[in-house]
DNA sequence: GTCTGCAAACTTTTT
DNA sequence: GTTTGCAGAC
C-alpha cells in the first residue's frame, strides 16, 4: 500500500472511533495514549502494529512490543496474526523478562552468562538467599531471607549493584554485602533471578556500543502495552533502545508508543512508577497531539461508570480522564450490607442462584476481593449450595514441588552447576543422604570454591560414594538425552530419577503422578508450538517500501536460532526457560461453567456481566496497611476503580459488620469508598444508615437482617464463642466526646480526635500510642473514658 | 533419616 | 483459620 493513501481508508481502521483512529494512524513520533478501562486498549496496540506493517513504514523485524503478562503478549500476537497474515514468529513481542531471556541468550558471552544459564522464580531465588545465609552465619532474626529477597530485587528494580546502593548504617551495609555475595554465587552457579534478566541485559545495552546500535538500528518502532506499571528499571531499558531526544537536539529517534492508565496503576507496591507516564512526556517532548485520551467505554452501562468516575475524582495525583458510554444507564448498583462474612457469603451465593435461574452463565459472574483470605467463606458457601467455582491465583503448574523436582532433574542435564537444583533433588527420591552429607559436600565446595557437582569427587567415605552414586545418575540422564527429542528427554527424567515411583508409593501421591504426567504433555505441546523438530524455513520478506505481501504464506521460523546471532537454544533450554517464564496456568478447575473468584489484582484486564465486590470495609479495603499515607489510600482506590470497571451490566457491592481474620472477630465499619459514589446510581439493598446489632441471632448465618430490633443479649454464631472477649455492649451511659481518653481493649489507652454520626451509627476517631489512628464504631467497639 | 507437633505469619503479584 | 517451617522424638 502506498505511503500517500489516506490513513482512514486503511480497512484496519474502519471499525475504530475517532481517537483510536488517530492513535493508530500517528507519524512515527512518540505518542502516549491514555486508555481508560474498556476503551479497546489492546484493539489500538494491535491495530497500530498492523497499520505499521501494511504501510509498509516498518517490517516485522523493525518492531518491539512489550508486555507485562505473557497473557498479554500472546493475546496480541493473536489478535495481530488475525489483522494480518504476518510472520509474528519473527518479531519481538513479549514480556519484559522473556525478551531479556532472548537478549541474553543471543549475547550471554557479552554479558557474562553461560550458554546455559538457567532462570531462578521466586521460589528458587528464596532459597538460594536462604542457603548463601546460612552459609554465612547470617542472624535470620536480625535478616529475615524473605527481607534480604525483597532487598535485593528492590535494588535491581531501581538498577542498582551492590556497589550503588548507598549503605548509610549498619543494617544496610550487612543487606549490601550479602547482595554482593549472592551476585557471586549467583554468577558462579550460572543462574539469574528475574531482577537480574532486566538488570544484566539493561547493562548489555547500555555498556555494548555495537549492540545498542544494533538494536537502535532495527527497532523503528517500539510499544509499550500497561505502561503504568513500568518500573525505574524497565523505562531505563526502553530508553536504551530509543534515546530521549537531547537537549538543543530535535532528533527524532525511534518512536516509543506508550500505552497506559494512570488510574490503573495497582501496582507501586512491587516498584511501580505511574510517575514514568508523565516523565516520558516531558523526555520525550511528546506533543500535545500525540497524547491521547481514549475515554470511549465499551464495556459497562453508565450506572456502573458513574460510580467509577466518580470514585477515581476522589484522587488527587491524577491525569484526569473521564469514560463514557453509550450503553444507557442500565441498572443501580446495588449494595448490600451483612452481619458477618458468612452471612454475607451467603447472600452472595443467594444473588448468584436468582442470576442462574434468569440465565446468566455462572462463567459471567465473578466475586472479587482484596485478599486471599476472603475467598474461602465465600468457597464454602459456594460449596455448600453445590454451585461450580473457580479460583484464580494460588500454585500454578510450573510451581507446584513434584514439577519443579523435575525440573530441576532437566536442568541439571544442561547446566550441572545449578546449585540450587542440585540441593533440591540430590536427596529426593530419599536416598540415604542426609543433612550431615549435604554439608560435608558444602564445606568442600566453599573451600575449592567451585559448585557441589565439581566438589563430589573430593568427598569420601560413605557420603561420596552416595553422592557420587547421584551424580552418576544425572550423568546417564544427560548421556542418554544426547540427540533425544524433549518428550523423550522429559520421560526418561520422570523414570530414570525415581520421581513417578516415589510419587506412586505415597498414599496422597496420585495427583502428584498426574502432575508428572501433564509435564511430558507440557513439554510435547511446547514441542509442537514453538515448531522445534520441524523443517526451519528462512524468513523472506518483501522491501518494506513495498509493504507486505499479504498473499505470501506465513512463514514459519523456530524461536531458538536468533536472527542476531544465529545461535540455536536447544528444545531443552528453551523449554527450561519457558518453565521459569511462564508459570503455567492457575489451578485451572477447567473448563466448565463455573463463577469466578480471585483477587481484584487478578481481576484486571477481565470483564464480567456481574461482578460482586465483597468485604468493603474500612482496614480490608482500603486495606489498612495503604491507609495511613496518601498515596497508599489513592492506589486502594485506583484498585476499587478496576474491581468497579470490571462489570459491564451489574455490580453488587457489599460489606458485613462482622469478620473472621486471623482467628479473630473484627468489627470493621463500611468502606469510605461507599461516601465516595454518586448517590443517584446506587440501590440501597440494606438501608444505608442501619448498622447495629438488631437481629442479628437468627440472621448470623444468612437471610437479610430484621431491621430496627435490637436484642439485648445478642447471641452469636459460633464464631463469637472462639473470641475469648465478651460481646461488646453499646456504652449509652457516658458519651465518646472529641478530647476524651478513652480505653480500648485491644488497643489500650487512647485519644478521641473526633466523633461522627448518632446513635447506633455514631463513630470516634482514636488516636491510639501503639496502633495509630483508628475509626471504631461506638456501638461496637467498647471505648471506656477515663479520667 | 523420617515423622509428628507446635509456633509464627498473614495485602495485593508478574516475571 | 490455615499453611508453612523448624525442632524434637522415634
Amino acid at each position: 500500500m502506498p505511503l500517500d493513501t489516506p490513513p482512514n481508508a486503511s480497512p484496519l481502521v474502519a471499525g475504530l472511533n475517532p481517537e483510536q483512529a488517530a492513535a493508530v494512524t500517528l507519524p512515527a513520533e512518540h505518542a502516549l495514549i491514555l486508555a481508560g478501562a474498556g476503551s479497546g486498549k489492546t484493539r489500538v496496540l494491535t491495530t497500530r502494529i498492523a497499520w505499521l506493517l501494511q504501510t509498509g513504514q516498518v517490517g516485522p523485524g523493525g518492531v518491539l512490543a512489550v508486555t507485562f503478562t505473557n497473557k498479554a503478549a500472546k493475546e496480541m500476537v493473536t489478535r495481530l496474526s488475525a489483522l494480518l497474515p504476518v510472520n509474528v514468529r519473527g518479531m519481538w513481542i513479549g514480556t519484559f523478562h522473556g525478551l531479556c531471556n532472548r537478549l541474553l541468550r543471543a549475547h550471554h558471552q557479552l554479558a557474562g552468562l553461560p550458554a546455559t544459564f538457567q532462570i531462578l522464580d521466586t521460589q528458587d531465588q528464596l532459597s538460594a538467599i536462604k542457603r548463601l545465609c546460612k552459609q554465612f552465619n547470617v542472624d535470620d532474626e536480625r535478616f529475615p531471607p524473605k527481607q534480604l529477597q525483597y532487598f535485593i530485587s528492590g535494588c535491581k528494580e531501581d538498577g542498582m549493584r551492590a556497589r550503588d546502593v548507598p549503605a548509610r548504617d549498619e543494617d544496610t551495609r550487612k543487606k549490601v554485602e550479602l547482595y554482593a555475595l549472592y551476585e557471586e554465587q549467583c554468577q558462579r552457579e550460572g543462574v539469574v533471578d528475574f531482577g537480574e534478566l532486566m538488570l544484566r541485559s539493561y547493562e548489555l545495552l547500555r555498556d555494548q556500543d555495537a549492540i545498542r546500535a544494533h538494536y537502535q538500528r532495527r527497532f523503528r518502532h517500539i510499544l509499550i502495552d500497561e505502561f503504568q506499571d513500568t518500573n525505574k528499571l524497565q523505562y531505563a531499558w526502553i530508553k536504551l533502545f530509543s534515546p530521549p531526544p537531547m537537549e538543543g537536539l530535535d532528533v527524532q529517534g525511534n518512536a516509543v508508543f506508550a500505552v497506559g492508565d494512570d488510574d490503573q496503576s495497582i501496582y507501586a507496591f512491587r516498584g511501580a512508577r505511574v510517575g514514568n507516564m508523565a516523565d516520558f512526556v516531558r523526555e520525550y517532548r511528546v506533543p500535545q497531539k500525540n497524547q491521547i485520551k481514549l475515554e470511549q467505554n465499551y464495556r459497562s452501562v453508565s450506572n456502573i461508570l458513574d460510580a467509577a468516575n466518580h470514585l477515581i475524582g476522589h484522587n488527587q495525583r491524577r491525569l484526569g480522564k473521564n469514560l463514557r458510554t453509550e450503553a444507557g444507564a442500565g441498572e443501580l448498583v446495588r449494595i448490600n450490607e451483612s452481619v458477618s462474612d458468612f452471612a454475607e457469603a451467603q447472600w452472595i451465593v443467594d444473588e448468584i442462584k436468582a442470576l442462574v435461574r434468569e440465565e446468566v452463565p455462572r462463567s459471567e459472574i465473578a466475586i472479587l476481593y482484596r485478599s486471599n483470605a476472603q475467598s474461602r467463606v465465600v468457597e464454602t458457601a459456594l460449596f455448600n449450595a453445590g454451585l461450580p467455582y473457580r479460583v484464580y491465583g494460588g500454585l500454578r503448574f510450573f510451581e507446584r514441588a513434584e514439577v519443579k523436582h523435575a525440573l530441576a532433574y532437566l536442568r541439571l542435564i544442561e547446566n550441572p552447576r545449578d546449585d540450587t537444583s542440585f540441593l533440591r533433588v540430590l536427596n529426593f527420591p530419599p536416598r540415604g543422604i542426609g543433612a550431615r552429607s549435604v554439608e560435608q559436600l558444602q564445606d568442600v565446595a566453599r573451600a575449592a570454591g567451585c559448585s557441589l557437582h565439581d566438589a563430589v569427587s573430593a568427598v569420601t567415605g560413605r557420603a561420596g560414594t552416595a553422592i557420587a552414586g547421584f551424580v552418576a545418575k544425572v550423568d546417564v540422564m544427560r548421556e542418554r538425552s544426547e540427540g533425544s527429542n524433549l518428550k523423550d528427554i522429559v520421560e526418561l527424567v520422570l523414570e530414570h530419577s525415581g520421581l513417578v515411583e516415589h510419587f506412586r508409593q505415597e498414599r496422597e501421591g496420585q495427583e502428584r503422578v498426574e502432575n508428572l504426567e501433564e509435564l511430558v504433555n507440557a513439554a510435547e505441546s511446547f514441542v509442537m508450538q514453538e515448531g522445534f523438530g520441524r523443517e526451519a524455513v528462512a524468513l523472506t520478506q518483501s522491501p518494506a517500501s513495498q509493504g507486505l505481501d499479504l498473499n505470501a504464506p506465513v512463514l514459519d521460523q523456530p524461536l531458538a536460532p536468533d536472527a542476531d546471532t544465529g545461535e540455536t537454544l536447544s528444545p531443552l533450554a528453551a523449554f527450561l526457560s519457558h518453565a521459569a517464564l511462564e508459570s503455567g496456568d492457575n489451578q485451572a478447575q477447567a473448563g466448565q461453567d463455573a463463577v469466578q473468584l480471585m483477587t481484584v489484582h487478578a481481576a484486571k484486564g477481565l470483564e464480567f456481566d456481574c461482578v460482586f465486590i465483597g468485604g468493603l470495609e474500612e482496614g480490608l479495603f482500603p486495606h489498612e496497611n495503604a491507609m495511613s499515607d496518601r498515596d497508599g489510600l489513592e492506589e486502594e482506590r485506583r484498585l476499587m476503580y478496576v474491581a468497579i470497571t470490571r462489570a459491564r451490566k451489574r455490580l453488587y457491592l457489599s460489606h458485613s459488620q462482622t469478620r473472621l481474620l486471623h482467628g479473630q472477630t473484627r468489627y470493621n465499619l463500611k468502606s469510605r469508598f461507599f461516601d465516595e459514589l454518586p448517590e443517584h446510581c446506587l440501590k440501597w439493598l440494606t438501608p444505608p444508615q442501619a448498622s447495629g446489632w438488631g437481629g442479628m441471632g437468627s440472621a448470623g448465618w444468612g437471610g437479610h437482617r430484621a431491621m430496627g430490633a435490637p436484642v439485648p443479649q445478642p447471641a452469636w454464631s459460633p464464631a463469637w464463642k472462639a473470641t475469648s472477649a465478651p460481646p461488646p455492649e453499646p456504652d449509652r451511659g457516658t458519651p465518646i466526646k472529641s478530647g476524651m481518653a478513652v480505653f480500648h481493649n485491644k488497643f489500650g489507652e487512647g485519644k478521641v480526635l473526633a466523633v461522627e454520626g448518632a446513635g447506633d451509627d455514631a463513630r470516634a476517631q482514636v488516636s491510639f500510642p501503639r496502633h495509630g489512628t483508628k475509626w471504631l464504631a461506638l456501638s461496637v467497639a467498647k471505648l471506656t473514658p477515663i479520667e
